[in-house]
DNA sequence: CGCGGCTTGTA
DNA sequence: ACAAGCCGC
């Protein structure tokens, strides 16, 4: 639903202006992490809306400026999709119009070089796009232009799904359950943009900053692939737990910046597999939690977890982060992460687990090297997926259950075909010794978690 | 309110 | 089997 959530109370002053100097008025579609032209609610509904539509993306400074490398391949990323979108555009003769710094400031270039009327975009649950987003409103509010959002990142968000007593899960499987209940049809229905295409406003291009421009490197990356690979998932509940295999489907970057619809996605795991379909549902839990206790972004869950004594031991955290703590589950999953930009799920727990029970470091540590180094990142996910394996979440993995790595290896990867390929030392003599015993370790962990709950 | 359930490990 | 925690019904 496309509510209005805050509207302008005067006349649109760009409106009247327009209407006396006859400049045309225009609607703006402000996208995000949905960079996409087809099955985007807000995109749909700014077409559907009374003016011409003018695509516009902001190159956020605020965000750029925290990434600790200029050849970020999230960066490689957007560009390409960017690139993709402005094809298309250029097509329907009309253009992106992509401006670099502060979205204060895109709004301040963009509401003077256009009449515009309303703004369009959708929902973002993270604590700064919420900020964001709240400051732009006002922004335009004071302009007589109105800010509307749509509902496209999840199936169901915020309050959709609630206890019967009206607050929202904090454990998953009733959540899933309540999900599976509350789901229509209807949620699931793709918004057909393409018909209304002709309302994009008709522009000569508008030039893209380059990379160079706003001081970054885009190096060309095979990116994984926008097409859902249908046997992979058909078989995803049987594979998804070997690192070794293609049993994934890799689509966590492409959800995160939009680039697939999660309606498309989720209507075809819903008919091949409910264990990928569950996934996804993981996906829209840690959302809500999000939106809900936006504090977990920077503490515990649970407060008393906050009392843990982390060792944060540097030298040990620094060989976590190379790949070299002698555990060669660890080591493998920290090199792939490292080289590649990915890392398999099963072994992202391994070595959260590993980090934070075994080293005793400060989940926050692992969180923000995950950040820095992940294609797929997002905070809701990243930040939910390591509450959990440090047992400091919602639903987390109770404390005392440390991960074995021995035993995980195993279970998910006998043959060592995955290890081999990241850790090819192993075979010979010259492989680092184990940072600390596993049960030396877990002793630790069990005493330095213990003592933080009994504190009052 | 007591018990099932939990991306698991150990006895 | 059983478990150092915890939620939901």
């Amino acid at each position: 639903m496309m509510s209005p959530e805050i509207s302008g109370q005067q006349a649109c002053i760009g409106c009247l202006m327009a209407a006396i100097i006859n400049m045309s008025v225009v609607n703006l579609i402000w996208f995000r992490r949905d960079l996409r032209l087809e099955d985007q609610a807000a995109l749909y509904h700014a077409l559907k809306a009374e003016h011409p539509v003018v695509p516009v993306f902001v190159l956020d400074k605020a965000i750029l400026d925290d990434l600790a490398d200029n050849t970020d391949k999230r960066v490689a990323f957007i560009y390409g999709a960017l690139e993709v979108m402005q094809q298309q555009l250029l097509q329907l003769g009309s253009s992106l119009d992509v401006f670099y710094g502060t979205p204060a400031a895109a709004f301040a270039h963009w509401t003077a070089k256009y009449q515009v009327a309303k703004v369009f975009t959708n929902h973002d649950y993270e604590p700064y796009a919420r900020q964001r987003d709240a400051a732009i409103a006002q922004q335009l509010r004071e302009q007589g232009i109105s800010f509307h959002m749509g509902k496209d990142q999840v199936i169901l968000e915020k309050n959709e799904v609630l206890k019967d007593n009206g607050e929202p899960y904090t454990v998953f499987t009733p959540y899933h359950k309540k999900w599976q209940q509350v789901l229509q049809p209807a949620h699931l229905q793709s918004y057909a943009c393409s018909q209304y295409f002709s309302k994009f406003y008709q522009q000569a291009p508008v030039k893209i900053p380059t990379p160079e421009e706003i001081g970054f490197k885009v190096i060309p990356l095979p990116f994984p692939d926008r097409e859902m690979n249908i046997q992979v998932i058909r078989h995803y509940d049987e594979t998804r737990d070997y690192p070794a295999l293609e049993g994934t489907s890799r689509l966590g970057v492409h959800l995160r910046f939009g680039t697939v619809s999660i309606r498309e996605v989720m209507q075809t795991a819903l008919q091949l597999n409910a264990t990928f379909a569950k996934e996804l549902v993981w996906r829209e839990f840690y959302q809500m939690i999000l939106w809900h206790f936006p504090a977990v972004a920077t503490h515990s869950f649970r407060p008393a977890y906050d009392r843990i004594q982390w060792r944060n031991n540097e030298t040990e955290f620094e060989r976590w982060c190379q790949g070299m703590t002698g555990y060669p589950i660890v080591d493998a999953g920290m090199r792939e992460l490292n080289a590649t930009g990915y890392m398999h799920n099963r072994v992202r727990m391994i070595t959260a687990s590993f980090l934070t029970k075994h080293l005793l470091v400060d989940w926050r540590w692992g969180e923000a090297y995950f950040a820095e180094k992940l294609l797929d990142y997002d905070l809701a996910a990243n930040n939910g997926g390591w509450q959990w394996a440090a047992g400091t979440g919602c639903d987390a993995a109770p404390y005392f259950r440390v991960f074995n790595p021995a035993l995980q290896t195993q279970k998910f990867d006998k043959q060592l075909d995955y290890i081999r390929k990241w850790v090819p030392e192993l075979d010979g003599f010259d492989y680092v010794q184990p940072i600390v015993s596993h049960e030396a370790a877990r002793k630790r962990a069990l005493e330095v978690y213990g003592r933080a709950l009994k504190e009052k």
